[in-house]
DNA sequence: GTCTATATTATGATAGAC
DNA sequence: GTCTATCATAATATAGAC
């Protein structure tokens, strides 16, 4: 019973664990970007086998189903864009509000540019109602939209943000913030612009940030239209 | 060789002509939906079949092959929205360029409500290069970008618009009257908006032309600023 | 943990009767 | 113009050898 015995029966099973792990990634990055681009009905498990460069019934072996590899990939991505953008939340704290608010909206752009298969993966589930639908909006979805909403409010307050339902700005930002990576394919045929490009990931990010967080908000127009009469 | 004879003969021919345009547009009407949620891969011609209340065979005889039923119900949503627009268009010649935009922005909004297939469809064929991608470039999303792109720069230069690369602003001014009719599913699930109701239709629209043609613009306040000096 | 082989169903498209 | 029957292929999923 003592550590050694432990550590040669652990050995070859570590090694065929570290295996199975690599495999396991090569399907979920292989099963985001299939499901970003043709929707869950859309992807074939073999499509998503062969992108992977693995066997197709590697994936029923590893993840029981296509529903449970969809929702595994899902659960990766949100979970990766949920971190960058939590540090860049954090990491405002000491900014005035509209700093921090600008900061955060460029960390999203950004990480929205760096992840399109989110966006896209939610447009693709948008599209009609379903169980995966709902587990998205429920697990993923919700968590972020009330608390964006909830500091949204509080800008509005304040004079920062533009005024109107704060579920709707909310949408409005991160579908222009999100969306347009989405639509990179369609956009780079009608202009020149490549929203992959990093110059253009931050003229957009700044975009926003002028437009939905003007710093001539009606409030400072009234009081300076005050100081002249 | 009488025109009696030839009414004669085309009295049954008409009738048939009739039955087989109510099929088509069934075909079309049910495609159109079908494709909008599920992308071309993810629709099956035997669902457009069962949606449209057809045998699935009359999609052959009908429109040769499913490439081709996808065509047919894109050209047919452009068709119809362009004509809103264009009227919308034509009908603020003798407003002043904001209020003419504004005009242009709240009947693009309606427009992308009452057809939220259009904008589904566009995202659909945007999530990966492909030959419908770049004929639906070519054929209708090009012609409305170059007008558009056209006179927001004009609107930019006299301080109506923000400023920024126009193609930009269009994209995004796009994606938010067009976008959340297409998250509209999801919307509904996170917050308590239902993107179908008129009242929210109309509130986006004001929130875009408030937000995007701003009365209060840099320019304006840079006068406003000489004036206090 | 990996592979081949296969059962079962769904799909796009066509042929040919009516 | 409409229908039934059918072909060839591709899909999800599983069984069982290695």
């Amino acid at each position: 019973m003592g550590d050694d015995a432990n550590e040669q029966a652990n050995r070859p099973a570590r090694k065929q664990q570290k295996r199975s792990l690599r495999t396991q990634e090569k399907l979920l990055d292989a099963a985001l970007l299939a499901f970003s681009e043709s929707g869950f009905k859309g992807t074939s498990t073999r499509d998503i086998a062969e992108r992977a460069g693995v066997h197709h019934p590697l994936i029923t072996y590893h993840f029981r189903n296509k529903e449970e590899l969809w929702r595994a990939a899902v659960d990766r991505v949100f979970r990766r864009f949920n971190a960058v953008l939590g540090q860049a939340y954090s990491a405002g704290e000491n900014e005035t509000p509209r700093s921090r608010t600008a900061s955060v909206i460029r960390a999203y752009v950004r990480s929205a540019a760096a992840q399109p298969e989110l966006h896209k993966v939610i447009i693709q589930e948008s599209s009609y109602p379903s169980a995966r639908l709902e587990w998205m909006t429920e697990t993923h979805l919700k968590p972020l939209f009330e608390a964006s909403v909830k500091d949204l409010s509080h800008l509005q307050q304040q004079g920062i943000a533009p005024n109107g339902d704060p579920a709707m700005l909310f949408n409005m930002i991160r579908v222009t913030a999100g969306g347009l990576f989405a639509l990179s394919n369609e956009i780079r045929g009608t202009s020149n612009l490549d929203m992959t490009d990093d110059a253009s990931i931050d003229a957009l990010a700044e975009m926003i940030v002028k437009i939905f967080l003007p710093d001539n908000q009606p409030e400072q127009i009234s009081n300076l239209q005050t100081k002249i009469a």
